[in-house]
DNA sequence: CGAAAATTTGACATGACTCAACTGGAGTGG
DNA sequence: CCACTCCAGTTGAGTCATGTCAAATTTTCG
């Protein structure tokens, strides 16, 4: 919990009787590797912040195949944020990679929480501007890189997610086949000697 | 200026005193087809809300083609978000595509007025949230379906953009080239005859 | 009307996918 | 400690979607 007011505390100052509002509202959560936190289908009623961990969000396409949409671990927020704001059905799944340990909060709670803490909208405010220029940067990368050039590009802004993930995610989440990733790193590797 | 006003009274009440912080904050621009509100290099100060026309955001890739990040046009905003939060120089261009009227805030001016308006940080709080989610979606898109499908979903969710903007812009948008995709209407006039 | 810009068309090239076979490690159970 | 299985990753052959280039055509607009 401290974890996740220490975050907090990097956009917006919190007092000591905020923060207890904030820890009235979260609950912390265990979570085995391969389990679901959202399913497609259902509605998420959590936003969820990654203490510890890591995991996934994902589709199934018309063929019955896996799209990664993005990854989340420490000190990132995970979920299929569209079924919570509208509170619709979901459109991804989220599931845990490995064992990971979750904070917790409901859309109820949450709406009290931005009253009762008005600096929250501040907060939120802020890591969603970011995420979302991230976001747009990934779709700049997208549109103009050739596939190896979004692998490096990926394992240079992600290093440690390289080391948790298996290889053939990291291809579903660049959009490309694992096979050919496979062979993007057999040339990568030959160029190095 | 009303309509950026009711726009804003979307998402959250506004009393007449705040209205009138907001406009005092707020200047109205007319730009020509052509001009570039933000330039690839300098600091965007200003976060634009279109009133009226329809711009592009676009980078340049190495070897000097265009990529259309995305469009925007009545009740959205444009701009390099990047640039404006982090106040760094832009990655992106924005240019108007029509004439267009828009209605822009300066950096410490809307600093100043989420102290003086703090419903101004849920407003775009709410926004943004939405931009996010649009912007995951169409990653998921760019992953999952091929280019037929993709410009099908392009026409079918923005049905106005497609008579406004040259195709040669829709191509870009989609990641593909503006030959493939002229290949790709032909195909679909013969499917509807 | 004429020039420039946007779109279309066709031939050819290629990046990336598919499928199938193979390799190699990490359990698991006998 | 070996045999077996299972899963991730690799490799290769063939194919397909999409890109490139160049020329022809249509549209736009001064």
């Amino acid at each position: 919990m401290e974890q996740l007011i220490a975050y907090i505390r990097q956009f917006v100052e919190l007092t000591d009787e905020e923060i207890s509002l904030i820890a009235q509202k979260t609950v912390i959560r265990n979570y085995p590797k391969g389990h679901f936190i959202v399913v497609n289908g259902e509605i998420s009623h959590y936003e969820n912040f990654v203490i510890l961990g890591c995991l996934r969000t994902f589709t199934l396409d018309s063929r019955g195949q896996e799209h990664i949409v993005r990854f989340a671990f420490n000190n990132w927020w995970a979920g299929d944020l569209e079924s919570f704001i509208y509170q619709i059905p979901a459109k991804y799944n989220v599931q845990c990679i490995e064992n990971s340990v979750i904070a917790r909060i409901s859309y109820s709670h949450l709406e009290e929480l931005y009253e009762q803490v008005p600096k929250m909208e501040r907060f939120f405010r802020i890591v969603i501007q970011r995420a979302f220029a991230a976001c747009q940067d990934r779709i700049t990368d997208n549109l103009s890189l050739s596939a190896k050039e979004r692998y490096q590009s990926f394992r240079h802004q992600y290093p440690l997610l390289e080391q948790k993930v298996p290889q053939y995610m990291v291809a579903s989440y660049l959009g490309i086949s694992k096979e050919f990733l496979s062979k993007i790193r057999g040339e990568i590797v030959c160029e190095n000697i």
